[in-house]
Formats: structure tokens, sequence, C-alpha cells
DNA sequence: AACTCGGGGAA
DNA sequence: TTCCCAGAGTT
């Protein structure tokens, strides 16, 4: 592990310990429970999640209660919170871990990967909350601070690059990966956000070739 | 690599 | 009003 990195990783989870944000998935390891909040998390607000989770857990604890739940109770989920296309992959996944695993989730990432609805993203946060494996995890907020924090200058997709993938996959190496997880987010949430970051309140920003290249141009 | 999906809060 | 949110599947 390169210097740079784990200066960072100290830095974000120092800052973690005074700025983090409370959330009900936040409280377990289990991955059945990471993996509903993850579905319901996609291009959606945290907070607006939040009640849609408590009620969905209340009402399908476990893989086999959602294994057997009514195709249209589910789908009350994306009446909520739109993209309504997520739906069909809660009962989906259920059957597919009771059919295809014992009903236990696997713990590499290939294996977490054949479950319907489970992309890149959710399978990393499996790995690293659930089971303490490091693997990349790559949101669009840890995208974004990657590619300004080395001032890469991707454009687009940017969270599917490889470059991006290589950093991550470094940062992720780590003791702690599933908290260095929740820690990158809020950073990315509250300091390093889309548009114009906070660079001033920025534990990073010595070290930030986006706020050094940005401050000499003045 | 580019496109689409969506309700809803924030600016 | 516009913008964009803890992505994944498809083309």
């Amino acid at each position: 592990m390169n210097r740079s990195i784990s200066i960072i990783i100290k830095n974000i989870l120092k800052w973690y310990t005074h700025n983090s944000r409370n959330f009900p998935w936040r409280d377990t390891k289990d991955p059945y429970k990471i993996m509903i909040a993850e579905f319901m998390l996609h291009r959606t607000r945290a907070e607006q999640v939040v009640p849609v989770y408590l009620d969905f857990i209340k009402k399908y604890p476990d893989i086999y209660s959602l294994a057997d739940a009514k195709p249209e109770e589910v789908k009350t989920v994306t009446n909520h919170l739109g993209l309504h296309w997520r739906s069909k992959h809660f009962i989906e996944a259920a059957k597919y871990l009771i059919n295809n695993s014992g009903g236990k989730f696997p713990e590499e990432y290939n294996a977490l990967r054949q479950i319907p609805g489970v992309g890149e993203y959710i399978a990393g946060a499996i790995l690293t909350v659930s089971f303490n494996k490091p693997a990349a995890v790559v949101d669009s907020n840890i995208a974004r601070f990657i590619n300004r924090f080395w001032n890469l200058n991707l454009n687009g997709e940017i969270r599917r690059k490889r470059k991006i993938k290589e950093i991550a996959d470094d940062l992720f190496h780590n003791p702690e990966p599933g908290k260095l997880l929740f820690a990158l987010v809020d950073f990315t949430t509250a300091i390093c956000k889309p548009g114009q970051p906070l660079c001033n309140e920025c534990p990073l920003k010595v070290k930030c070739l986006y706020y050094l290249e940005k401050t000499n141009e003045k």
C-alpha cells in the first residue's frame, strides 16, 4: 500500500468518528439487510430510503419471508422510490439464494454477482460490510472523490473506468473496509460533494491535486 | 461507451 | 423550475 493511500484512509476514518450519519442498515452486518438497503439506494437519497427500508424489514425480516411475499406488495417499495424495474429483484434474489446456495450468501465476488440485481457495487458492499473482506466499492460519490484527489480528469461514467477501480482496490484493501465505505460515502456527500466541494473543511486538502491546482490558479 | 429508469427533496 | 440522488441492465 502506498503512502498517500494510508494517509487518506487514516484521515477519512478520523473525520468519520466526528461526522458519521446514522442509518438503520448501518447497525447490522446481515448481508440480507445490506442487500435490501442497497437495492433501495440506487440513485436514491439515503434519507428517502429510511422509512421504506424499516417498513420492509419489519414485513420481510429474512430471505425466506421475502421469497414467499406477494409481488404486488413488494412493489409498494418502488411506488415510493421510483425506478420500478428494481421491484422484481427483491423476490428473485431471495428465491435465487434459497435455490442455489441454501439460503446463505456466498462470500466471494463472482458468486454474489450471480444474484439477480446484484451488480459490482452491491457485491462489494456485501463483501466489505458483512464479511469484512477487501473489495473495491465504487459509487458515484467515491468515483468523484478519486477523480478529484488524483486529478484524473475523467469524464462520462467514470465509476466504471479502470483507473478508478485500481485506486478503489487499494483504498479498500485495509482492515476495516466496511467502515471505510460508510466513511467515504458520508465524506463525499458532506465535503467532497458534487458541484462545489467544501475544500476549506476538507482534512485531505493539503494532499489533494484538485485543491492544489485550484489554489494555484488564483 | 452510452443510454435508460423515477419519485422526491434540495437549490 | 431544474438538478440529481449508496447503480444495474441493456444495447
